[in-house]
DNA sequence: GTCTTTGTCAACTAGTTGGTTGATAACGCG
DNA sequence: CGCGTTATCAACCAACTAGTTGACAAAGAC
């Protein structure tokens, strides 16, 4: 089991939560600090402080250190890792859909032929 | 909360399992039934059918019927609506981080000028 | 120094998840 | 019909999650 297997649990597992990804949104406008962040939801400071943790274990999000205060900022790396894993099988997949309508398309020729061999038969 | 906020929940959820995304990958080669599916695993059929619910109510599959068989079809247009929320995100964290450049560079800049202003004072 | 602000840590609880086994349903084959 | 195959349903269990409250650490303000 790779490393990126491990992260890729991770991180789908951050954004399963509606409260982790109204976080990111949010941090994707600006960096904020736990408080700022906590205050639009009606929920302790410490969950808020909970899902900033399980965001900083995805790679998702760092902290850093002004005063007491503990700035959030958004890492926009991870994401490719997701990026990168969905669009694989997206792709095959649609790929497979692609050939499911070509075969179709066969089909429907085949039957052409047919009708055309039946013609030139009669 | 609108609709698609629930999906995203589901869907996030169901690639966090390590076995489910496998699932998925092996899914984007061709169709499967359970049987073949739960083979490789260590693990009971009712666990894979399990996890195949999961993804069912994801929306990331649909299952069919031949005979007692339930074939399982991975379908593509959900990885659409990840895809979307991750890139929105994605895409402002990296403008964010080009001006943070940007910004850098300005105060190299300022320096550079200070810098001028002395050797022109001197 | 003491007080206030900002945030984390620890312990607890209710609900969910990922797995198990056993029973059951649906279908094809003698 | 009865029998084997394929898969789901139901009940159960251990582990984890998302929230709570209370205590405490770290840093600035007085």
């Amino acid at each position: 089991m790779s490393d990126g297997m491990e992260q890729l649990n991770l991180v789908f597992a951050a954004l399963a939560d509606p409260t982790r990804r109204d976080l990111v949104a949010r941090l994707a406008c600006a960096d904020a600090t736990v408080g700022e962040l906590a205050e639009p939801y009606d929920m302790s400071l410490q969950a808020v402080s909970k899902h900033l943790k399980v965001l900083e274990d995805a790679g998702l999000v760092t902290r850093g250190k002004d005063a007491q205060r503990r700035p959030v900022h958004l890492e926009a790396e991870v994401f490719d890792l997701m990026t990168k894993w969905i669009e694989r099988y997206r792709q095959r997949a649609e790929e497979r859909y692609q050939r499911l309508d070509a075969v179709l398309d066969e089909l429907t020729n085949e039957q052409n032929q047919q009708r055309t061999d039946r013609k030139d038969a009669s």
